[in-house]
DNA sequence: TATGAATGAGTTTTCATTCAT
DNA sequence: GATGAATGAAAACTCATTCAT
């Protein structure tokens, strides 16, 4: 077959391991729930990766990625220089998480997923470093600016995520609470617990 | 043996897969590893639970009403009545859930973790709806003062709930970030985000 | 505790385990199912046998005993002399066996059951053995007398048995074509079945 | 596999599981010495049945089913007219359930073995009760035809039965008893048995 | 002597991985 | 490359037996 089937077997895979793992959990997902979600043999999905906990990695870095990509889309690249680019680029921060939440619901949730931890490799935990980075940076240069709280810019990170993440959940939980409008709601609530 | 060493081998079982279950998934949790860590013979664990999932939902349980004791502790019952008595309910909840933090961070990532779906009984589902109530009640007492935002309350205890979930995951991963200043701090950044 | 109140424990444990056994074979019936029934726990069970299979040979043998006495009841221990004596004695011997279906169903299913079992030792083969030899002798005096087939008289043995075990079976299990009546016409039946 | 190979797993298994079973009883039986005998993997068994239980199942169907095509073999269908057909037909079936007890003894045993209750599934039930009806019709045939007891022919369906469950049991225990002219012996001594 | 909770070897069942087709 | 039946090591669960009370 054409490299390109081949890589729609391993796209199919991919999303279908994303979608099992965010709803039962790695362990408590056997391989051919797996294959059969993803429409392939068991056999097939052995000949792209080489074990489970292989295909987990790739899903995780996947789903890293993706999240990074959402994270600094239409990001100038340098930081704010005064208030009112700060607040834009809080606002476009915020819109392109509310954006992945809603296009890649699975993704949020298995990522954030504790309990990584036994079986991500050296080359995802690097990857997960890097990403949690990068939103430390807009609250960094908003503590510059004298506009954000004087706190260890980690323990914002840490709240201003936690928001995110429990948000994005009951997004995906179908929660009444969550239509649009309530994700600019919060987004005011979060610029709130931001400022001084 | 006596009814004393009864309870006492439950208790340690609980504890142990309480430890093990938060640490690697209730999946990915063997029950020799529980019995081993509890200090008992696997055989004992089926004396006292019919089955893995079974012990699964104990412990749930046993997490869930452990952390609504928490939350209850000092609550006068009645709802605030002025902002002052506000403040003092809210303040009064943050240090019960900083505690419950410091002092069971393995009941909450455990309980926190989604995906229990799975195996969740009708009772321990239930449990979880009427704890989950208990938190909303006191944004929906600001909300009547006048002090809090005016959005749907399940929006706001969803947040407030994703900044506790996240710090309490941060500090017993042994963040540098997470003393007890932290936590005061964090405490009034959630106010902020509570406040109109 | 006195003697007697050890041979009624051992007698509740006996009559407990053969019905248990003879309901679901002695691999299918676990300890404390006997204990149960026979309202004993299962500690106690040990201090009179050292073993699951000790007790269901000390069953099984009660059992072929039994069944044994029924067999001899009211035998005059001759050989019966002339055709009107050995008529009187197949009758005694199958009312006998009657008796002993009706007053000792489980026993004749269990002991039945195990002719070859595997865990029966030596002094419970032997017994089996001998009883089985009582049952042969009234044949061959029957062919002495010239009134029964002069065939092989472990055959005939074999079928009159056959007869009476599938009838035993029938009854215990509640079939309705078994009132007394049939036994009796059974009994001609068999009379004509040995007949030359 | 090809599909006619597949069919080979599933005979070897259900072959050797009626070897083991008639010889040590299901619940005596483990599932290694199930799969060792029939020369496969444990895990293969479990592709096929998902439990021992339900491979009991299959296997009893598969004997009763077997038992039940020997007892039709060579019948017409029809209810014999006169004496001559009836005896006709009831020494041709004789003559079948001889060769079933010759050439399938451990189906005969397996399925004779009272103590299935346990397990048997509502399929397995309406089977058994089928194929017992089978035999009852000759019986009820030599009534009309006034040969025949005219006694409650369950009542003499049991007996036949009886005769031939415990002859086929010595047959396959090697009684020396039991060669080709005792099944003849024997017929004739049935015959006497049914007959006014 | 009786008890029944605890034990751990043994059994049933699952499932990641292989490999013949 | 793709397939999915077969494999067997590992997991869940059972139960005969022991032993502290």
């Amino acid at each position: 077959m054409s490299s390109a089937s081949i890589s729609r077997t391993r796209t199919a895979v991919l999303d279908a391991a994303l979608q099992v793992f965010s709803e039962r959990t790695v362990a408590g997902t056997t391989v051919p729930a797996i294959s059969e979600r993803a429409g392939v043999a068991v056999g097939t999905l052995y000949r792209h990766w080489p074990s489970k906990e292989a295909l987990a990695n790739a899903v995780y870095r996947q789903a890293k990625e993706l999240f990074a990509e959402y994270l600094h889309r239409g990001a100038a690249g340098r930081a704010p220089a005064d208030p009112e680019q700060l607040r834009e680029a809080f606002e476009a921060m915020w819109d392109n998480l509310t954006a992945f939440a809603a296009e890649q619901p699975d993704a949020l949730v298995f990522v954030e997923h504790q309990q990584h931890a036994g079986y991500l490799d050296e080359e995802s935990r690097r990857l997960a470093e890097r990403v949690d980075q990068m939103g430390a940076d807009l609250i960094r240069a908003g503590q510059r600016l004298g506009l954000f709280r004087q706190t260890d810019p980690r323990l914002l990170t840490t709240m201003v995520f936690g928001v995110y993440v429990q948000l994005s959940k009951a997004h995906r939980a179908g929660s009444a609470a969550l239509d649009a409008d309530a994700w600019t709601e919060a987004r005011e609530a979060v610029w709130s617990l931001l400022s001084r």
